[in-house]
DNA sequence: CGTGATCATGTCAAAAACGACATAGTCATT
DNA sequence: AATGACTATGTCGTTTTTGACATGATCACG
């Protein structure tokens, strides 16, 4: 239920930037889905800097490859709960986690 | 998955007030604890600050008393993603969420 | 004290998210 | 161009999360 207007757009083939003001998109919407754009653009960032790969990270958490692969890239999909843990679990902490959401989407 | 040892742990008559260090809990746990408890003293807070009831804000984002009830208790039942949206709702944008998010669990 | 209003807690069917797998795409290196 | 390493995307059965309901607890007001 919880993203429901998202899911449908995409399926018409919608894609999300850095999107602010679409079609039906409440400001709720919209800073959710960029708030779960700054937390998949965080995780592949600390990704690459402490140079693992996508199926380390998800060894560390106890996921796949292919879920760490649609975190990344803020699939519809993933919670905001599962792209928090690998970043938890890559050293991230409260207070970086807070200044990565307060910043823009693509910062 | 995601908080069985916590689940475990309040099983068995556990508490966490701003916890730290207890037990078998790792360094990723208590900070994930942490988020929780800010986000759901941030949440009590504000709806206390616009003056609405559990129920108004449960209708606000299609869901129930109870469950208001248990987020802002920071129930192991109920996920970060959970706790944002009615945040949002309430008008709490990424920068604030960020700042709340930075701050230690009793702020 | 009774009544109403608000918040807390347990349970459960239904919905959403998950890990896993298959498979395809991309890009070096040889 | 073939191989290998890494990442992307679709699908599916299973697990977790969710809204709803029932029921208590607490507190204020009459």
């Amino acid at each position: 239920m919880k993203s429901d207007k998202r899911r449908r757009l995409e399926a018409q083939g919608w894609r999300f930037g850095s999107a602010r003001e679409f079609l039906g998109l409440t400001d709720e919407e919209a800073e959710y889905i960029e708030l779960q754009l700054s937390l998949a653009a965080l995780l592949r960032k600390r990704r690459a800097s402490v140079g693992y790969t996508q199926t380390e990270v998800a060894d560390l958490i106890g996921s796949s490859q292919s879920r760490v692969a649609k975190m990344e890239s803020a699939d519809p999909t993933v919670s905001i709960d599962l792209l928090i843990r690998p970043l938890l679990a890559l050293g991230i902490n409260r207070k970086q986690l807070g200044r990565a959401i307060g910043a823009s989407a693509s910062a």
